[in-house]
DNA sequence: GAAGGCCTGGAA
DNA sequence: TTCCAGGCCTTC
């Protein structure tokens, strides 16, 4: 699942490669993806240049001259590929960026489709309502912001971390590896934790993401760096899709449960 | 706050 | 053949 460490590895790598690009040709091939018209894409991207590719919570956000901007969501299963050999007779991939004197192109490239692509304007009113929504993310807010931002809920603390409007950028693999690395139970209610163990948990996330980044993010099911590459963070991981196999801190069979139709995975012995 | 739906590939 | 994974949204 493509989240901040992901989508953060991904604007670092296409902020190298196209930035200063010319967009020519704005290929869509599965409008069902496209959160703005189809023909605003074509219309305004064309033979403009791009100014610089960054993350808002889990968006990767390419900034065009003519105060527009690209959204692109990666859902489950997205991918952002830059390639030379151009875009072949592959049914996932749903739209292509060519650009002017560049034999390379970018392909959005999603098989089951959660992702989506929309394009606004630069101005805080004009932007998707998926990311005007947004939350700040992790590293955005202090330990006592966030700790305050917590202190009330009465849901469960992994339901609420996955709660983009609240807190952004996080998803089940770093909601299930902080609470760990925080020592948490995801089942816990944040009204009922201590501040100071909020704090922890803001440095867990924090810490885990700072070294996913590290590392390339995690690859489980089809995420690729913008060169095709892999991120390595999944080889790390400590409870999320180890359910069954002995916590790496205490030995403990780790257990999964569901919470709000969401599976969490966690340690019994080292979260409480 | 919980559950169902979208969507598809891979596992059971 | 059925079930499960889960981003986010809609509906209850």
């Amino acid at each position: 699942m493509p989240e901040l460490p992901e989508i953060q590895t991904l604007a670092r790598q296409l902020q190298k490669k196209i930035s200063g690009w010319v967009l020519s040709q704005i290929s869509v091939r599965t409008e069902q993806i496209l959160k703005s018209p189809k023909k605003d894409f074509e219309n305004k991207l064309r033979g403009r240049r791009i100014l610089g590719v960054s993350r808002r919570g889990k968006f990767l956000r390419v900034s065009v001259e003519g105060d527009l901007l690209l959204w692109f969501h990666l859902g489950m299963t997205g991918q952002l590929i830059c390639s030379q050999t151009g875009a072949a007779a592959d049914p996932h991939i749903h739209f292509v960026l060519h650009f002017q004197d560049r034999s390379s192109v970018l392909i959005f490239r999603d098989p089951r489709k959660f992702g989506s692509i929309s394009l606004s304007g630069g101005r805080p009113e004009s932007l998707p309502e998926g990311v005007r929504l947004l939350g700040p993310d992790p590293f955005q807010i202090s330990a006592d912001a966030f700790a305050g931002l917590f202190k009330s809920r009465t849901g469960r603390i992994k339901s609420l971390l996955l709660n983009q409007r609240l807190i952004s950028g996080i998803g089940n693999i770093y909601a299930d590896e902080s609470l760990h690395r925080a020592g948490i139970d995801p089942r816990r209610r944040p009204h009922r934790i201590h501040r100071e163990r909020l704090v922890r948990l803001h440095g867990a996330i924090c810490q885990t993401m700072t070294e996913a980044i590290r590392k390339g993010g995690s690859s489980i099911d089809d995420y690729l760096h913008a060169d095709g590459g892999r991120g390595s963070f999944q080889d790390f991981h400590r409870v999320y899709g180890r359910s069954g196999e002995p916590c790496p801190a205490c030995g403990q069979s780790v257990r999964q449960v569901r919470l709000a139709g969401r599976s969490a995975s966690f340690c019994a012995q080292c979260q409480k």
